[in-house]
DNA sequence: TTGAAAGCGCTACCAA
DNA sequence: TTGGTAGCGCTTTCAA
């Protein structure tokens, strides 16, 4: 079939072990001479040689390939900068280091026996964890290095995690609100990302903040909205609705500010959105997105880089590394007006 | 180290062929008893058994993998929805057949002799070719199944293609500004993409459909725009500059929108400008950009679709399929009356 | 400085 | 209905 490394041999007149050892380094006790060495890539190229790297991989049990999961989402938003920012983060920190990216958004549901290892990877980036009982006892039966994204303390497996600081946020947000003079505020997630860690985290802090403001917010009057936000309508004409959403992503917000706009609803004037993420999607949006900002692309970028570190050293730290929130003010926040004067 | 298939047999006294036999069903001679299967499974899942894919796709020759190649960037757009249909499009196609996606930004660079044909994959989805003479060549000598997206007819390898109809497209762009009575309209890409196949057809067709309709636009006044197109100060600010724009993607035309806005340009009133592809990203803009619209995600799914369909018949066949492209009229084109007024 | 042998984990093929 | 043998292409280890 296709040129292997014994046909190289053979026409150049050596043995398979010099061929290798020149196209690839390998083999440390092997010695060869810079004229055969010369002759061999000569011969190489000649025959199209190209190495079989399934099979290098299969030889060495190192496949220089992440897998990119991401358990909850099949599909990427298309009208946000969340996984774009990721996958450039991750990206440039793969193919830095001549790893490929493998996307599995399901991993853990397609693994025999609870076991995630398969011999394809060499690492796990694992996005938005759900804990569910089998991915948690899988990550915790891998002998492969494992490294989270947006999983918080506090629950899952003893794996390196990367995750912003949900509470710095959300107090950033509920503060600026109440700044503003809004006293009716509500958090929205959707019932999808509600079962992730972060999903569970970022509700609770912002409870607290409001807490912390003397303000409350009874579970009931928390969102969680579907997919399309059809819920919007029913939302907005309640005669005691809140005059401000905090969004658990921009995705969320757009919709909201989508919505909003249908029903004739003004952003900020009848209503102010705060979204997260603040990617550079937020400057294009109408009106400019106000959002709590976390550094994504950096934080993948970190993440991945960390994991290949953990990879090539053979051993993995149970590290938490944290990244402050901020609050990037645009213009979807503003004073209740139109509220206060009806 | 860990469990193999051959731990198995031992443990549950068959041979290896028998494992393998019930939990994957290969080797069509082999016969096995339920009994026999059902200790077997009973032994694999008590021993822990994970089956190693990385051997298994050695063994047959087969990755069941996709490698998702796009030379020519290496990072995505955060601003604007392609990419992400893009992948939305090919993660469905791929998992549906229960394929992987390795993202391989640049195979044909760290290809060998320009083979193309690693192992590791069962067949590329090609986007956005340059077709550089190494890429071509590696593309042709390749016995993989290869597909292309934006490839369009009358360059590059004998490969499927999967592309818009961008005569179309640029067609009803240019007769939309035309008949809102714009005369002075540009084409505006980026030296990046303009080096790809499609930049040029795009280019070529808006050539095209400015003489349809008797208008002209020299070569040295079309735009190429630097990622953040810092020239579009010096742009708008020649005395004779066009009265709208069209754009290669909906990046540009954010860049644009931005761009405009700080320059206090207003669009349309100043301005119009048209970008390319028409995601739902166009509905969150301000204003909301006018575009002309293909169907990405709808592609992305036929072109992998049909790869891996090429796959599992062991032969390709040299189709173009096209795609009609559409104009979605939004707000960010309108009458040049600013100007005329002027 | 070079070569030979063995084997990574699995499955195709042939024999019983 | 079952088992044995061989080998995918490469590299590790040991011998020359």
């Amino acid at each position: 079939m296709a040129t292997t490394i014994r046909d190289v041999a053979e026409a150049a007149g050596v043995s398979a072990m010099a061929v290798s050892k020149v196209l690839h380094g390998t083999g440390s006790t092997v010695r060869v001479s810079a004229q055969t060495a010369a002759n061999i890539r000569r011969v190489a190229a000649d025959l199209r040689y190209q190495p079989n790297r399934l099979a290098r991989s299969f030889r060495q049990q190192k496949t220089n390939t992440i897998g990119l999961v991401f358990s909850h989402f099949g599909r990427i938003g298309e009208a946000d900068g969340y996984f774009a920012a990721l996958l450039n983060g991750a990206m440039t920190a793969t193919f830095q280091s001549e790893y490929s990216l493998t996307i599995c958004p399901k991993l853990a549901m397609s693994s025999t026996n609870g076991q995630l290892n398969d011999g394809r990877f060499d690492g796990l980036l694992w996005c938005k964890p759900d804990y569910t009982r089998e991915s948690a006892e899988s990550i915790g039966l891998s002998k492969m290095p494992i490294v989270m994204m947006h999983a918080p303390a506090g629950e899952g497996p003893e794996v390196p995690r990367f995750c912003c600081d949900n509470e710095q946020g959300l107090r950033l947000a509920v503060t600026h609100l109440v700044e503003l003079g809004h006293r009716k505020i509500t958090f929205l997630s959707d019932h999808f990302n509600h079962t992730t860690a972060e999903g569970r985290v970022r509700t609770a802090a912002f409870m607290s903040a409001m807490a912390e403001h003397g303000l409350t917010c009874r579970e009931d009057e928390l969102l969680y909205w579907s997919q399309e936000c059809d819920e919007m309508a029913e939302f907005v004409s309640a005669p005691d609705r809140p005059t401000a959403m905090i969004m658990f992503s921009e995705l969320h917000a757009v919709y909201a500010l989508r919505k909003a706009e249908q029903l004739g609803i003004s952003v900020p004037g009848d209503l102010s959105v705060i979204g997260y993420d603040s990617t550079a999607f937020c400057e294009t949006t109408r009106p400019r997105l106000t959002a709590i900002s976390q550094p994504i692309e950096q934080m993948a970028y970190d993440a991945t880089t960390k994991l290949i570190a953990y990879i090539e050293a053979e051993k993995t730290e149970s590290h938490f590394f944290i990244y402050p929130c901020g609050l990037d003010i645009r213009e979807s926040t503003g004073h209740p007006i139109h509220r206060e004067s009806k």
